[in-house]
DNA sequence: AAGATTACCTGAAGGC
DNA sequence: TGCCTTCAGGTAATCT
């Protein structure tokens, strides 16, 4: 699924044909993920796009009305879990779940595809509050602005990894990737993490989103970036849908238990259980 | 009001 | 073989 590393990674792609590119056409078809769907049709053709962004998980498109003047709207698109999105000549076939088309002035086509509809796509007008409530984009992300974010919160570090009100971007396989490499038992709560922990941990975020964006982003189902190609980071893959393999750390079988209705996958003797979660032993 | 739960959606995979 | 159930998860809405 799309996290930061592969909507990272669409975007770097995205950005070596896209900017400067004038949008000819929009073409819809299902339009139940689409804010406004007439809104888009009426208002997109004609505009040129300034700019390919990626905020969090989101990717934004810089938009610059015909006539030249500086309205400052952007197209932002949002992946869900199975969204790609794509460039093709107008006369290729159209993959099952084509809902969008964008015609470009070079005579090509960026396509949006989504199996699921998770995703969303919008029209924001110039400084709207839409994307305000995102949190530190985490390669950015000081110590201190990560503290202040976890500090009093009684819910699971793993929970709020995934709020993207704290560190935008981070989704379940690379949440899960941080707690190992940072040897953090996923159900601790977050208030609770030492000021070492939360260092360590910011800095396994860091590093294992990095790591990704090198590689591509990880394909565990059907990710693909914006030429169609798939990510190697699943092959460094040391915890997320390894459940019973052993962990390359110590051997231990790596465990699997819900939270937050999201699997979450940890190596039971690395990262140490709170006593709250602790299973009884004999 | 933070935290927990559920709905949305479709295809893959597993059980029988 | 085929039908049924379960699971995958980002986000928003709805609960407690």
């Amino acid at each position: 699924m799309p996290e930061l590393p592969e909507v990272e990674t669409i975007v770097r792609g995205l950005r070596l044909t896209l900017p400067g590119r004038r949008v000819t056409g929009v073409r819809l078809g299902k339009t139940d993920f689409i804010d406004d769907p007439a809104v888009l049709e009426r208002d997109l053709p004609g505009q040129k796009i300034l700019a390919v962004r990626r905020m969090g998980k989101y990717l934004l498109f810089d938009l610059e009305p015909a006539d030249g003047s500086a309205g400052g709207a952007s197209l932002l698109v949002h992946l869900g879990m199975t969204g790609r999105l794509v460039t093709a000549a107008p006369e290729e076939p159209e993959a099952p779940h084509t809902h969008a088309f964008f015609a470009l002035d070079d005579g090509r086509e960026l396509r949006y595809v989504d199996v699921r509809r998770f995703g969303r796509i919008a029209l924001l007008a110039k400084d709207g509050a839409e994307l305000s409530k995102l949190g530190f984009e985490p390669l950015e992300a000081t110590e201190g602005q990560f503290a202040d974010k976890l500090r009093g919160r009684r819910a699971p570090i793993k929970s709020v990894l995934l709020d993207q009100r704290v560190l935008r971007g981070i989704g379940n396989i690379y949440a899960d990737e941080s707690l190992w490499r940072a040897r953090i038992h996923p159900l601790r709560l977050a208030g609770s993490l030492t000021s070492n922990e939360v260092r360590e941990l910011l800095r396994a975020v860091k590093s294992v989103l990095a790591a990704a964006i090198r590689m591509r982003g990880s394909s565990v189902s059907d990710y693909v970036d914006a030429d169609g190609q798939r990510g190697l980071f699943q092959q460094r893959h040391r915890v997320y849908q390894r459940e019973g393999k052993k962990c390359s750390r110590c051997g231990t079988a790596i465990e699997r238990i819900v939270i937050g209705g999201r699997s979450s996958h940890f190596c039971p003797k690395c990262q140490r259980a709170p006593r709250r979660a602790r299973k009884s032993k004999r």
